[in-house]
RNA sequence: GGGCGGAUAGCUCAGUCGGUUAGAGCGCCUGCCUUACAAGCAGGAUGUCGGGGGUUCGAGUCCCUCUCUGCCCACCA
């Protein structure tokens, strides 16, 4: 590995060497399933994408998220373990081939199910990778040596055994029931996969003929198509204006099909006319009318939606033709009707072809079982949700709950185990396939045809992928994970459904040690992160066919993999939808060049001090660490190394301490989850303190020490710090870090990886609240001193004469150095009393103003002190009011008085001082 | 129809248990090519915390209400 820095930052250069490495390294191939405690583990699964999957922008967000995750935790010692995979994504995969297939003018049906199969598979094979090698780019530190594909060997010996269980327990059945039936794609889908849109549509009130009358009864509908299925027609039972009819019959119009008027209280009388058409095979809720009534259902399309026979004249026709056939033949007729109405449509999720409600032979999971325990586990708080407005959103939906269409009339997926016989028609299901029918001995045996929804065998996943139904060690060691990290788009899909399995099933294995299982550990995960929708910088859904997809592999392109990391962690705030935006990535690249050459000027210090083998051996010494990260060990009195003197001074005290307040800032923030204040922490201190104050303390120490070895120590101390940072930015910015740590130990790191190295944590006694005063003193003065300058026009470059008024200077003077050369000072005296006419600061703590011929600009000096005047004014009066208020001094807690107290004493020395300011100006 | 969010600087967003002066990044203005970095440095401006009411010694924060806005769930033809 190279171990020089390039003048110029370039990711492009340094990403994709590093990415290639830890994957060839195996780098996180680390967690053992051996019997070290669990305690330490920190197991999750990746959200498997569809093979048939290209990057997006929430994909690098939940990537991101979990791989700071992941990192922290492996860096803090746990057991961390991530497993990546993907998905086999039934109709999407099905699709996809089915087009190529297409533009070869051929088809699945004329290559047959098994050559189709090959072909997928062929197919998965060339382009399945596509994602995972995305996702190496993005340096997610999965573990690459347990690579999953739901229908590899052992998941799909998972599925069987599910399926099989479930079969034997009476939880799944096989029956004709109404189903969501996609035209497009040929199959029934499950009620998650259906998304209603409010749609304008007609609602059409159509003649039928009373049989035995010449009058016709008026029946509203907005699907005119499905009157050939209809096998009656309802009214309300109180509905005085039909209570005649009830009994009676009308005629299906042109068909001329008598069916009963019959009496439901299901109706509702104010709606349309106020009689329903009953069509029990195209509709839901007639469909249950029809089981009350003991009604024949009359199936009149075919799987692509077209009318079959029974639709007389209009046989053929696809639902639409029909439609507007019928109303163009209606239209006209005494009776006939039309206006607008809007109402909910359903359309497949995947295809976007509106949803067909067909009554065909489905299997189901009778869900509510299943259900009742993974209310429970969340109910009991086996499993936390974090936002936890989630926990609520996920509980109506489980207490809500319908059975679960699990068979898919597709070819690619796992097939359903189950075998019919053409002797006796029963069915087989078993896990392995039979020879012969376990109810008659025929061997004339055919598999079912459906397969199972892809959402079955990724519900399995936690369990599968350590193993089950087998008693592996891995299932042992790493089940139940720890969490999950996902979009609120698949807490149905999928959280739910492995909240389910999971409960249900491993609730029947026995815990390592041989005791019963108790909900408490047969739960998938402990805890589920939720996170927000990435839109676009127009706070847009990104979508394909508005054109706002931004690539994420473009973007890093362009800016680096760790500033887009950075990005997407400080805007990860939870609860709201992030709104990507360039700019603020082209301020983390600014971030990211920041540190590249604070690392320079580590380096160059180097070079300039000394030869690289005494540097090396130092460091060796400092970075003998453990997990209580004690790389600063020679801080700032080296037990081990007593010759070495004590040369700490004031900002080593402070950036320590700011590294340690820093590192358990960083460490709670993640600890909830919170990646923006994690980030955001870390910024302001590698920024803000680090390079802005330290680094430019640590120069001046270096340039002006005397000796080699004076030198040596403000450097050692710069190192140390600074590899710290390193460390702690580790899990944001994994590529520029490993690159600044490998030069940084010169090809002879103290690990494979900075990845591998402790993470920081902070121990209470390296906090030191009086190092963090006393600098702030020193940086207000200096920050007071460039203003007065820029007042008084001093030019950037020139140093000038500060006069001082305060009541203790002794900050100042033990740090003159500093201030001569921050503040572009020459000396500073302490006097009683500011002359007049001179640029000046008050805080309250100190006076200063800088010494310079050129007059002051009077006017605008007035004006801003003028400005700082009422504005304190403002603030003395709220806080006098305050501190003179009964109530206020009674109620309030002392620390809250106390602090107004002590303000209202700054203020009026602020005031004074202000005011002794403007009068020392020459009138206007 | 049911449920959940959001509204804070020009933009995108933080703001913990109600507590002293409401913050950040980007953008903007001014001055600097200071030997790590112009992807930089230094200084600066910017807020009726969506409207109204209430609770409280004290409200961006809690309650009510209105307005706007986003999302999820839902079998009324």
């Amino acid at each position: 590995m190279p171990h020089e820095l390039p003048k110029a930052y370039d990711p492009a250069a340094i990403e994709e060497r590093w990415a290639t490495w830890w994957v060839s390294e195996n780098l996180f191939h680390t967690a053992k399933p051996d019997a070290a405690s669990r305690e330490h583990n920190f197991v999750m699964l990746l959200p498997p994408p569809n093979v048939t999957g290209r990057l997006h922008m929430g994909h690098m967000l939940n990537q991101t998220e979990m791989d700071i995750l992941a990192r922290w935790h492996r860096m803090r010692g746990d057991r961390t373990l991530w497993v990546p995979g993907t998905d086999h994504a039934g109709i999407a995969t099905q699709m996809m081939v089915e087009r190529q297939l297409a533009s070869e003018k051929t088809s699945r049906q004329k290559l047959g199910r098994e050559a189709f199969l090959e072909r997928v598979w062929k197919w998965k094979e060339q382009y399945g990778g596509a994602i995972l090698c995305q996702m190496k780019r993005l340096g997610a530190s999965v573990d690459w040596s347990r690579e999953y594909f739901t229908m590899d060997t052992g998941l799909s010996r998972a599925v069987r055994e599910a399926f099989v269980r479930l079969y034997e327990q009476g939880l799944i059945y096989r029956g004709a029931y109404i189903v969501n039936w996609c035209p497009d794609c040929q199959t029934a889908i499950s009620d998650l996969e259906v998304i209603h849109e409010e749609q304008q549509g007609k609602l059409y009130t159509i003649p039928y003929p009373i049989v035995g009358s010449s009058d016709s009864l008026l029946v509203a509908t907005t699907r005119p198509e499905t009157m050939f299925g209809d096998v009656a027609i309802a009214v309300h039972p109180l509905d005085e204006r039909y209570k005649h009819l009830q009994g009676g019959s009308v005629r299906v119009p042109f068909i001329g099909r008598e069916i009963p008027i019959i009496a439901d209280p299901w109706v509702s009388p104010e709606f349309g006319t106020g009689a329903v058409k009953i069509t029990p095979a195209h509709d839901p809720n007639d469909y249950a009318v029809g089981q009350r009534h003991k009604l024949q259902s009359i199936n009149i399309m075919d799987e692509t939606a077209h009318l079959n026979d029974q639709a007389g004249a209009f046989a053929g026709l696809d639902r639409y033709q029909a439609r507007k056939r019928i109303v163009a033949e209606l239209e006209g007729q005494p009776g006939f009707s039309m206006k607008d109405h809007s109402h909910a449509v359903g359309k497949c999720d995947r295809s976007k072809t509106v949803v067909e409600p067909r009554l065909s032979t489905q299997w189901f999971i009778k869900i509510q079982p299943l259900a009742e325990k993974a209310i429970a586990a969340v109910d009991q708080g086996h499993i936390r949700f974090t936002p936890e407005q989630y926990r609520k959103t996920y509980d109506e939906w489980m207490r809500n709950i319908h059975d679960w269409c699990i068979s898919r009339q597709l070819w690619w997926g796992h097939r359903i185990p189950a075998w019919h016989c053409a002797a006796c028609d029963k069915m087989t299901v078993a896990r392995e396939t039979p020879s012969v029918c376990e109810h008659c001995n025929s061997t004339e045996l055919t598999q079912e045809t459906d397969v199972l929804d892809t959402w079955f065998s990724s519900g399995l996943l936690p369990m599968s992928v350590f193993g089950w139904p087998d008693r592996t060690p891995d299932l042992a060691a790493f089940y139940p994970t720890d969490l999950l990290v996902t979009g609120f788009d698949i807490l149905f899909f999928w959280v739910a459904r492995m909240i389910m399995f999971g409960c249900h099933f491993m609730l029947e294995e026995p815990m390592p040690d041989g005791s019963a299982r108790t909900l408490k550990d047969a739960v998938p995960f402990r805890e589920v992160y939720i996170h927000a929708l990435v839109r676009d910088a127009e706070r847009q859904k990104m979508s394909k066919t508005k054109g706002n997809v931004i690539d994420p592999i473009e973007i890093v392109n362009r800016y680096g993999t760790d500033a887009v990391r950075f990005t997407l962690a400080t805007m990860a705030s939870p609860g709201t939808d992030i709104a990507f935006s360039e700019a603020r990535t082209e301020g983390y690249r600014a971030f990211a060049n920041k540190i590249w050459n604070a690392a320079r000027f580590l380096f160059m210090q180097r070079e300039r001090i000394m030869g690289e083998g005494a540097i090396l051996h130092h460091f060796t010494d400092l970075t003998a660490i453990d997990r209580t990260d004690t790389v600063i060990l020679g801080f700032p009195a080296n037990p081990d190394a007593p010759e070495q003197p004590d040369q700490s001074q004031l900002e080593d005290r402070w950036i320590l301490s700011r590294l340690y307040t820093t590192a358990d800032a960083v460490n709670a923030a993640l600890a909830a989850y919170r990646f923006d204040e994690a980030a955001n922490t870390i910024y302001q201190f590698f920024w803000g303190d680090l390079c802005d104050w330290y680094l430019e303390l640590a120069k001046l120490r270096i340039d002006t020490a005397e000796t080699q070895g004076d030198r040596l120590l403000p450097f050692l101390l710069f190192s140390n710090i600074f590899e710290s940072s390193l460390r702690m930015l580790s899990p944001f910015m994994p590529f520029i870090t490993e690159e600044i740590w490998h030069a940084f130990y010169d090809g002879r790191p103290p690990a494979r990886s900075i990845a591998l190295m402790p993470y920081p944590v902070s121990a209470k006694k390296d906090l030191d609240p009086e190092s963090e005063a006393q600098m702030a003193l020193l940086q207000s003065l200096i920050v007071s001193v460039r203003a007065a300058r820029k007042d008084a026009g001093v030019p950037e470059r020139e140093s000038v004469p500060i006069l001082l008024r305060t009541s203790d200077a002794s900050v100042f003077q033990q740090n003159h150095p500093a201030i001569q050369r921050l503040a572009r000072v020459t000396t500073l005296e302490v006097v009683p009393q500011l002359p007049e006419g001179l640029a000046r600061r008050a805080t309250s703590n100190f006076d200063v103003a800088v010494v310079y011929e050129k007059p002051l600009d009077t006017g605008a000096e007035r004006e801003r002190l003028t400005k700082d005047l009422m504005k304190l004014q403002k603030e003395k009066e709220n806080s006098d009011r305050q501190l003179t208020n009964e109530s206020f001094l009674a109620k309030a807690p002392a620390p809250v008085v106390d602090g107004l107290r002590r303000r209202n004493a700054e203020l009026a020395t602020l005031i004074e001082r202000t005011g002794t300011a403007l009068d020392a100006l020459p009138p206007a």
